[in-house]
DNA sequence: ATTAAATTTGACCAATTGGTCAGGTTTTGA
DNA sequence: TCAAAACCTGACCAATTGGTCAAATTTAAT
């Protein structure tokens, strides 16, 4: 065995007694099934998505699934609850003390930088909204739709601040969120037109400075193209 | 009757002989099919699309579907086909002697215009990126791609010209398909942050005005904010 | 150690789905 | 007028699907 290997194996440390806590069962299961249903949500739709093969790719019995989200719905409604949560996150650093270039140019960055480390969740939300949002009307209607209105005063105070430029909030936070999203969305066009398989992590780099560029001069603020 | 009624009426001019030309029917019957796939795919996604719900919305009994496309597959392949070509066109006006402001402004509000029109289009071409592009591989690695690249040779040269700034053709052509494309595939997010039902005229406008500002001014082209 | 609660799962079911087909009707062209 | 081609469609089928359930096993708490 190699030096660093035995290195490795002697170092995992905490040495847990095998299994813990009531309820461990419950939550790492439910986590398995989770993750395995953003997949096949994400690459099948949620027609497309099976419990079966949701069940196949969780390493679990079809029965399993049922036991623990009861119906394929229940199922689909909990990964876009995750989903959510993980969205909303990134839209504390607009905030009127800070510099809007900064906070602009960080949140667009964020943002690119969840397309490519959760491209999955990006493609569940994505068919939900094509769908119609049947599962999401009301998070839109009420909590997302004060989150921007919220925002809306940061832009305006900044606009009224000679900061920036005034713009639409509205149509500004659309244009982010789908230039970035498509990274994740569209993968497969952006990565054919660029002639690659997969995208590398220079290509999200170039996308976000780009959007950045875009968005900051829209805003009338300063960006130097390098 | 109402005045404008009877004249709307009597206007249908060209009073074709009631049926016509042999193989009226299969295009006829073929363009229900089509139309009412392009909704059902649209809105259900390729798995959940079900050649009952088409044939019912075309009007015609499931069995007449298979008899003029085969197969589901074939059909969605035939609806995806009328979209490319749809997509295509609007990429004329970017050509080396049109004035770059001019002609990417044109592009954009042509784009938005189309997502108002054709919704459903974007929606299944949406689907069919998210789910890998299954069925337009080939198309996206070879027409879509030269068609970009001979696009990255006007930016260039405009770039060379000095009528504008050089910018990743990939990148700028992706942020514009996007935000373009947004206002289709994600119409209902919009709509809820915009507290509408329904999108109308003018929230397309502003839109692409929104677009057309970042884009011009990322490119260091000149826009005035009105 | 004991028992209640939680978990597991193979077998099963009713409903749905894409697709077929045979026998009919209508359209077309000579 | 008439036969061939095109078109139509109710009835049917095998496969798949979401979901159920009862009986067994494992875990938790006293």
């Amino acid at each position: 065995m190699s030096d660093a290997l035995a290195k490795g194996s002697e170092l995992k440390a905490p040495e847990v007694k095998e299994e813990a806590s009531p309820g461990h069962i419950r939550v790492r299961n439910r986590a398995l099934i989770l993750t395995a249903a953003e997949e096949v949500f994400a690459t099948q739709g949620y027609r497309g998505a099976t419990t079966a093969a949701i069940a196949k790719k969780a390493g679990l019995p079809k029965a399993n699934v049922h036991y623990y989200f009861g119906t394929k719905e229940a199922l689909y409604a909990a990964v876009l609850e995750d989903i959510l949560g993980l969205w909303l996150g990134e839209l504390d650093r607009i905030v009127e003390t800070s510099d809007p270039a900064t906070a602009l140019a960080g949140y667009i960055r964020a943002k690119v930088h969840l397309s490519r480390e959760r491209p999955l969740a990006s493609k569940v939300y994505a068919n939900e909204m094509i769908r119609g949002a049947r599962h999401t009307r009301d998070f839109l209607k009420t909590e997302l739709r004060n989150l921007v209105k919220e925002k809306a005063k940061v832009l305006e105070a900044w606009a009224a601040a000679g900061k920036m430029e005034p713009v639409d909030p509205v149509h500004l936070f659309s244009v982010i969120w789908a230039a970035t999203q498509h990274y994740a969305d569209f993968e497969v066009q952006v990565g054919s037109l660029l002639g690659r398989r997969q995208l590398a992590a220079k290509d999200y780099d170039e996308a976000a400075e780009t959007i950045v560029r875009l968005v900051l001069r829209g805003c009338g603020l300063k960006y130097d193209s390098r």
